[in-house]
DNA sequence: ACGATAATTCGATGGAGAACGAATCGTGGA
DNA sequence: TCCACGATTCGTTCTCCATCGAATTATCGT
């Protein structure tokens, strides 16, 4: 009886020190094989094995930069197994949804886009106000979104007719509503970075709004942070 | 260093003879504890203990009926899951890819809705017809989808204001594109199996269209099987 | 009431792999 | 050139758990 590709996967996610690194990593940030060993609690030697595997089941993929090794999730596929499984996960414990007013529950990234109320909000806010439409099964701007997506000067044009997929939703594992992924969730959710808006806040996903934050939320999205 | 919770739902699925019965189940049928041993080839004995941690970790339910002890998928959001982590599974196996022929990649079930090439040009169709109409992040039936699903004999009007999603996309793993799943999927799926538009295939999930299907098909989705 | 079948529990065995210490490789800086 | 530091490889130990045989419980049919 040959093992299914299921299996291989899960067994990868499945080992503690593994599924901690995979989390540390879910900001869609890239980190160090010494940062993740710190991170999952475990030494170096045993990291690097770990990472090796990851790596070679393409859950990550390597950049080498000097003497340092650089690792990231492997892409928006296994973003998206990571994010389902989170969901699957707080369905039983509800010790996370105990703590509703934690700050990755305000707002966090998700790989690399915008998660949590805020990236709920957001979406909310583009849908009610007409800025998103959707053609078939996909999601497009409208006319007032493209203006709207110009004024804070973000050049979506050069989004499309990628290979990835210019927007899409993503199920939000806290809020259980959806939030805006794809190109245009990640060009938002740099622009936010960029500007200040947002900062992340330390070695978790929170990401926490700034005065100029606020300010621009409501301003261009009618959203009170 | 405590377990995160993605952590014990990968172990769960990690295991391979775990893996082979959350397959066998992901058509959404109920299996009994000796069936699913068999489809892993282990024992009885075997079976019944990870039948029980499968059960207690909340990814599959329990229906007992007499001496028997039929076994479920534990509801949608475990077959989202498994969906991505098939997903992300071929991606690197080229093997089924390499086969784009078998029964199994031209329609099948989904847990409990349709896909495949078949469920992909399902969608297209509603779509490309003007069947379904997307109300902000919601999947909608247009007047005319609505006049479809009468015509079909599918009272839709009760699956809508439930808990579950009246109608929502799923990645199709093989296809790479979207197909249609939630209540609407799901009862269109019972629609096309108790109608006889198609017929299980033995013990996998695949499905086969009848003759009646294909002009079924044909008639009312404008596709030829 | 009594066998027959489904399923579970218990106990023992074995193997896979996670962990770490020590040594080695590779790159950057002085 | 030599040292410092990040990362990997090797060898060993140890824990976890999948597996099965045997016995037990539960339910159906007669």
């Amino acid at each position: 009886m040959e093992t299914p590709p299921i299996a291989s996967i899960g067994a990868l996610v499945g080992e503690p020190a593994r599924a901690l690194m995979l989390d540390a990593l879910m900001d869609g940030r890239a980190l160090t094989a010494s940062e993740l060993a710190d991170r999952a609690g475990i030494t170096r030697q045993t990291a690097s094995a770990h990472l090796a595997r990851l790596t070679d089941g393409g859950l990550l993929s390597l950049e080498r930069q000097g003497r340092h090794r650089y690792f990231r999730l492997g892409g928006e596929e296994v973003a998206a197994v990571l994010e389902s499984l989170m969901l699957l996960g707080e369905r039983r414990s509800s010790a996370a949804l105990a703590r509703p007013r934690s700050p990755e529950r305000c707002a966090r990234s998700c790989y690399d886009h915008l998660a949590g109320r805020l990236g709920v909000a957001l979406l909310d806010s583009l849908d009610g106000q007409g800025h998103i439409e959707t053609c078939g099964t996909r999601l497009l701007l409208s006319p007032s979104g493209e203006k709207l997506f110009a004024q804070l000067d973000i050049d979506w044009r050069s989004l499309q007719h990628r290979r990835r997929s210019f927007a899409r939703l993503c199920l939000d594992w806290s809020e259980r509503r959806h939030h805006l992924a794809g190109a245009l969730g990640a060009a938002l959710l740099a622009h936010f970075l960029e500007n200040r808006w947002l900062v992340r806040s330390g070695e978790t996903r929170a990401l926490m709004p700034t005065d100029r934050g606020r300010r621009g939320f409501g301003e261009y999205f009618e959203i009170s942070v």
